[in-house]
RNA sequence: GGCGCGGUGGCGGAGUGGUGACGCAGAGGUCUGCAAAACCUCGUACACCGGUUCAAUUCCGGUCCGCGCCUCCA
């Protein structure tokens, strides 16, 4: 087995990768803001990130893996008062769909989730270390954290602060020292949410939480720190900003990791184009979590993805065709997963050519047929989160669109069987096009019909 | 304007300084009562222009086109 290899944004290069401490590989993604169901774009970082726990699972006799809850942020604050909905009510409800929507896409739960409310002393006590040494000052019930007092600010998205200054969109807040400076607490009416702070009541800025947590949970410096390219600027430099100057340390994270942004149809995703699409709607069309899954694996993580409905279709048959290779699988059987496939993923997680190595094997399997070669075709799968279904049961999927009970097939196909013993193959032909025109596929074999939907 | 990414066959999408991954779609064949599945065969793909090289899709430079980020969006 080759060794782990990942790009990594803070050198913008593939770098051998090497845990801090050799028995426990400590990585940190930021996960949802829960005000609204997740969409295809928060299923990404999902996937990819899980693709490398399981790997770094597999690599390491430990791994913690931390992604954090947001549940306190303006966006939620609107959305409870539109929704007229208490705070608490709606993100323990959008946290809940969103573990139900992640899991259906196979997603292994992160070894911690830990909330932000849950660690506001943390952050505050981070906010009073960067007062003290200087790189945050108080300004009209905020504190903001001063860019200029880090000489090295920028390191991770490689802009230094004259430009962002000068591309500033937004207008600067006039109690800013510096235009780039950004908020660590900020203060809450009362309508707002909020916790006492020597600062007076109010709330954390965006970027604090995670400094607070990841150091919490992990330990400074940790190895991976993920998320989404966007993330980048302004959030990741910032974060990195607050851990080093509270810490002390040099690094807060020896890796970055970014995956690419994701589109649909060739457009931006977003709410006022109206081609907003969320995982829950896509499973309410009955889509397959883990078609969903697969057709996110076809494409690098690190380069931009289009959402399409034909590419939707394509990744569905494809997966299709690696559960019909699994045909009579043994579950228990057990085997090895194949070291191609896993040099595949240690390659930055190079999730098309593992998919590509999964149908190699599937037509090994095919062509011999043999036991030993579709439990390895089994076990190279599920590694990478598939075949959590039985074969037969995926190909038959479920009476909707038909109106067809398994029975009713059953005992169609049982009287096709007898017309086809009587050399009635009119007859024959006559139920099988009444089960084709359903939407079936018939398959005779030596031993019997078997049939799946398409 | 700054930083970054990309342009590969009908479609999706890896990859490589010199034998055209893999999947979807399509064509032919084997098999089959007919089918389906499977297997076999079939594509003169690497935006454009220069340069380096025995050899470039792969390295370098330029051009064109597309995309992301630039203070709270994964």
């Amino acid at each position: 087995m080759t060794t782990l290899r990942i790009h990594n944004t803070l050198t913008q290069k593939t770098e051998d990768f090497a845990p801090i401490d050799p028995g426990h590989v400590r990585m940190y993604v930021c996960g949802p803001t829960v005000y609204d169901f997740a969409h295809l774009g928060n299923a990404r970082p999902v996937v990819v990130f899980d693709i490398l726990f399981r790997l770094l699972s597999r690599l390491y006799p430990k791994v913690t893996y931390v992604r954090n809850v947001t549940d306190v942020d303006d966006k939620i604050i609107a959305a409870a008062k539109e929704k007229g909905e208490s705070i608490g009510d709606l993100t323990q409800r959008t946290y809940a769909q969103y573990k139900a929507d992640m899991g259906a896409l196979g997603a292994l739960d992160p070894t911690v989730e830990p909330k932000a409310t849950q660690h506001i002393g943390d952050m505050i006590a981070i906010i009073q270390v960067l007062m003290e040494k200087g790189n945050a000052y108080e300004a009209e019930g905020h504190v903001l954290f001063h860019v200029p007092s880090m000489p090295d600010y920028g390191m991770l998205s490689k802009r230094s602060r004259d430009d962002m200054v000068m591309g500033a969109r937004v207008e600067v807040a006039p109690y800013k020292r510096d235009p780039a400076d950004f908020v660590l607490w900020k203060p809450s009416t009362d309508e707002q949410p909020g916790w006492e702070s020597p600062w007076g009541r109010g709330r954390p800025g965006w970027h604090i939480e995670c400094s607070a947590m990841s150091a919490k949970h992990l330990g400074i410096p940790f190895d991976i720190h993920g998320g989404g390219i966007d993330l980048v600027f302004p959030h990741h430099e910032n974060e990195i900003a607050q851990t080093r100057c509270s810490c002390g340390s040099d690094s807060m994270s020896r890796f970055f990791m970014h995956n690419g942004h994701l589109g649909v149809e060739g457009q931006k995703m977003s709410k006022s184009l109206g081609n907003f699409i969320t995982v829950h709607q896509l499973l309410d069309e009955g889509i397959p979590g883990e078609a969903l899954r697969y057709y996110l694996m076809t494409a690098h993580y690190s380069q931009p993805f289009d959402f399409t409905r034909e590419g939707l279709t394509q990744a569905r048959a494809a997966l299709d065709k690696l559960y019909i290779a699994l045909r009579g699988v043994d579950a228990n059987a057990g085997a090895d997963i194949p070291d191609r496939l896993l040099n595949a993923l240690c390659d930055d997680l190079n999730t098309p050519k593992a998919l590509a190595e999964l149908h190699k094997l599937a037509k090994e399997a095919n062509k011999s047929g043999t036991v030993e070669n579709k439990s390895r075709l089994l076990a190279a799968g599920r590694f990478m989160g598939l075949f959590a279904t039985a074969p037969e049961e995926w190909l038959r999927g479920t009476a909707e669109a038909d109106g067809l009970s398994d029975a009713d097939i059953e005992k169609m196909i049982t009287e096709r069987l007898e017309a086809k013993a009587e050399k009635n193959f009119v007859r024959a032909d006559a139920i099988r096009k009444e089960l084709t025109d359903a939407g079936l596929i018939l398959e005779d074999n030596p031993t019997g019909t078997t049939w799946r939907r398409k």
